[in-house]
DNA sequence: TGGATATACGAAAAATATTTTCATTTTGTA
DNA sequence: TACAAAATGAAAATATTTTTCGTATATCCA
């Protein structure tokens, strides 16, 4: 329950039998939208504008303006995303999944935490050896990651299948680092590798969805990306992204770390493509 | 910066001389209360009440109250500079990285053409086979998307190096599409093959950030995407992502062109990996 | 460059929304 | 029941927002 929700609980006592029914709406209607004018409110509490008012200011607001206002501040943030169907057109499904993707970076902004980022990024540029794992389609978040790096000046190096995995993780030793990604938090291969680099003495980083998952306890440092919806079906594009995007702020903030001439490296790629090109 | 504002930076484009003042002195007093009615904005802005009317239905809003509650909800205190400094954390780069994915997939939204969509969802619909192209970071655009085309009951097959390109268009005839996909617009290899597929007869559809550029000459339907920055460089996840996100809305309704059928299809992938996870 | 067309803009009208006033109703008390 | 006090809603007054419309400015094309 939110402050102005709580005010009209505490004046709810003083309040006439109308008053009361606003009130009351409110509380029952909490956490919603709340997109009405007076006249509508009033009709919906089956009350009147002017109780509205004085309903409003009894709570210390200046007039309805104001509480209104106040309630849609202290409306918590979940926006919900109403889901594709059937009958949408092709560009409202681009635009759910938009939406989609906004939502899953927010979301992902609020877990992750900035202190976890900061020591992750330190680790990570220090480290003399950084190996990152996955499985599925976080094998290819892992695989992006470690070209990234490589970019940027780290010596990183990525392994899809479990059996490489495995071996990879068995040369650690103290000083090295392993980022293991598993959007569940749950893969046994990925976890066991973990377990096994920390008992070598390398540090552990996970980067999951899942806060309270086996893959956490094996880590050192733990990265939280999109908590809502651990859904290996569907396309997926969301989960991959929140994974992908805190790689790359990671790699940024590497990259910068190793000096400037990283920097230019990540823009070399650029010249061997323009002779492909076509110039008109 | 919050949603508004990135809403207002993304369509500031469009705006006239007098909207853009309005958004400039959003801009400039981002953070702060927002207690202003229509009257008082259009004085502080030295603009109307109309225009910012305008202003605000530009942005998606119903009108200026609609925009008032939305500031009023995204209040938010720091505003960050819109480029990644060496001095930035690791979070703040985070938070950049989402900026931009954002903006650029407003970009896309606002670039790519309702119609335009739904006519390519229908052709690779109706297809009997689809091949799809790309080059270097657009090559694996097009693979997932052929894969995700393929468990939405598409005839779909992608390729990534210019011999087995050639080869696969040179198979292509009349009710066959062929999906060229390049950030630049100008990659040869791949305006080549779409000039072949169109000579046999072969529907064709182009994704790219350039309106005019030789590939959209060689297009039935184009998808414009994100049109600012053409750089191969950087960690390009943009492009990538608002590339990736018009080719999944695709897919999206071609699954539901195809019948329930091939939505279950795609949460097939989920069943196998369940044994996989550690059950706590 | 000139002329035609489209777009942007703000003043003012129109429509809405909010606040205040005030007559009526309800409630509490003797 | 009668009275006073408080509460309420209809309607008036006020304020705010939205729309309309004519003018100004920019853009396009020959």
């Amino acid at each position: 329950m939110n402050r102005t929700l709580l005010l009209a609980k505490s004046h709810y006592g003083e309040m006439g039998k109308s008053e009361k029914k606003i009130a009351d709406w409110l509380f029952s209607h909490s956490g919603e939208a709340f997109p009405y004018s007076i006249t509508e409110l009033a009709e919906k509490c089956d009350s009147s504008e002017a109780t509205i008012v004085r309903f409003s200011k009894r709570l210390g607001f200046n007039g309805y303006q104001d509480l209104k206002i106040a309630l849609a501040q202290e409306l918590e943030k979940k926006i919900i995303t109403p889901y594709i169907t059937a009958e949408d057109s092709c560009f409202e499904m681009l635009e759910k999944l938009c939406n989609d993707i906004y939502l899953s970076l927010e979301r992902t902004k609020k877990n992750i935490g900035s202190a976890n980022m900061t020591e992750a990024s330190e680790v990570i540029a220090k480290a003399r050896k950084v190996i990152l794992i996955g499985l599925g389609s976080s094998s290819t978040v892992a695989a992006e990651a470690s070209n990234k790096f490589l970019r940027a000046g780290c010596n990183a190096y990525s392994y899809s299948d479990t059996h490489m995995q495995a071996i990879a993780v068995s040369q650690l030793s103290y000083g090295d680092v392993l980022i293991g990604i598993s959007q569940s938090g749950s893969s046994k291969d990925i976890v066991e590798c973990l377990r096994l680099a920390k008992s070598r003495g390398a540090t552990t980083i996970c980067v999951t969805a899942k806060e309270r998952s086996p893959i956490t306890k094996q880590s050192d440092i733990v990265l939280i990306t999109d908590t809502e919806e651990l859904r290996h079906s569907d396309l997926g594009l969301n989960s991959h992204l929140s994974r992908t995007v805190v790689m790359d702020a990671l790699c940024y903030r590497i990259a910068y770390m190793n000096e400037e001439k990283t920097i230019e490296g990540m823009n070399q790629g650029e010249i061997s493509l323009v002779s492909k090109r076509i110039t008109e």
